[in-house]
DNA sequence: TCATAGTTAGAACTTCGTTCATATTTATTC
DNA sequence: GAATAAATATGAACGAAGTTCTAACTATGA
């Protein structure tokens, strides 16, 4: 028992370490550029141990993704928990999203890549089916708040259906995220700070959606005010990330 | 002078006819799938002739996404220039993204795989650079709708930037393909017509700028209606991408 | 008809992802 | 504690696919 238990810990840091290494190597040269050999070199073992974690290169990507996509979920779910009002709940997402960026910066290009049908389709379908399964805490933590808002009488939804709500905000952060990610573009259409952007955008939409309290969406001041009470009240273990406003410290990606 | 031009046709010709059974095959296959002598079978030449043309894999799939972008440039254009006041003619946007989805059903795959890092960083510099300045159009095109819209009236700029408000759009259009495209999402997420969700999303993301005239997000009526004018008088060379209301006939996505 | 320039062909080369037979380590039994 | 068996690690070898190279071919012009 002991033994067999001590094998699978000296599994797991194995596998542990091989993805380490792999996220490294993602980030210096991209998946494609990957070499199995030189991410076995790395992890110094060798390459045929690399197909006894998994089943394929692709295999790899899908577990990295899973865990950007898990962390993802637990930010939501830490904001849709929020002591707040639904509104601020709802804008707090985007900058949930910000926040998982910082921790995973290279997180969307590997999700991006994953989600490509190309590679979708070479890697194994329950790996593919555990990342996936590890995003379902996000959709659930946006419709709760949607849910939340209309049963508190802060959002009438009218025709929408809450899906198509969520759908709403959803697109303006994978938008933000693919603009903001994808090679050349930021560079040509000069734009700083994409984020504050977006949480600009959640603003105008949250009005446009008559979502009460309505606010507003010029108000930058008291913008950097709610990244602060966000920032305070339900991320305190993490770096802010936005740079406070009266404050030079900080990242702004 | 004639020889060498028919010479030069004949290389286009040839061009085009490799281009075409490309994108037949990235549709088929994918593009990590393709396979280069594949396509040099399915075209009637040889693998080497493929590289007189492009000088390599990657180079194929830029030009696919630039025919695409120009594309989407054209219609952008044609909406920018469109007799209607300000506000219609943003909303058009989204619309214009709908109708390349159906005139490409593929593109927006291609270029996003294109924009992804990895392949970005294969691909010839001068041929990247020849698909991204296609794009330009597009840009400029949303841009000069922002511009009208303010020198009009129908928008008062505020903090934002004509470019920030361009953005907000965007991200829009692009989550909306990002959400629609990737795999393995929609399926999960029921959501029937996308392109639908993201017109109104215009609407309230419209209001929620303030930008008149204002305009009821919840009628569907009047949406379709815009579909309709929208079509017959910009795009009528076009399938419509939207199915009538009162008509079962035609297309959606 | 011959020389030249451009084009085509597809075999050979190269670079990986993956596999597999062998070596090594660990666990069990006498 | 040595011997056997099972599990695991190894890296050379394999095979698939992108790219290159050179010999053969075609068309043009003198």
């Amino acid at each position: 028992m002991t033994t067999l238990s001590r094998r699978e810990r000296e599994f797991a840091a194995r596998e542990r370490c091989i993805l380490d290494h792999a996220r490294d190597l993602v980030r210096e040269v991209g998946f494609l550029n990957l070499q199995m050999a030189e991410l076995a070199r790395r992890a110094e073992y060798a390459t045929g141990t690399l197909y006894h974690h998994f089943r394929c290169k692709e295999d790899i990507l899908f577990r990295l993704a899973a865990e950007g996509v898990e962390l993802r979920s637990r930010f939501f779910e830490r904001v849709a928990a929020w002591a707040a009002c639904s509104r601020d709940r709802m804008a707090g997402m985007g900058y949930a999203d910000w926040l998982l960026v910082n921790a995973y910066p290279d997180h969307f290009r590997i999700e991006q890549l994953a989600k490509a049908v190309d590679i979708w389709d070479r890697a194994t379908p329950d790996v593919r089916e555990a990342m996936m399964s590890k995003g379902e805490g996000c959709g659930n933590a946006i419709l709760s708040v949607v849910d939340d808002a209309i049963a508190a009488g802060d959002l009438v939804p009218g025709t929408r259906s809450p899906q198509q709500i969520s759908f709403s905000f959803w697109t303006m952060s994978a938008g933000t995220h693919t603009v903001t990610h994808a090679a050349g573009i930021l560079e040509r259409f000069e734009m700083r700070d994409p984020y504050v952007i977006l949480a600009r955008n959640y603003q105008v939409m949250l009005n446009g959606l008559n979502w009460k309290p309505l606010q507003n969406a010029e108000d930058d001041a008291a913008l950097y005010a709610f990244f602060d009470r966000l920032h305070a009240e339900v991320f305190p273990d993490h770096q802010p990330a936005h740079r406070s406003q009266r404050d030079d410290s900080g990242d702004s990606r």
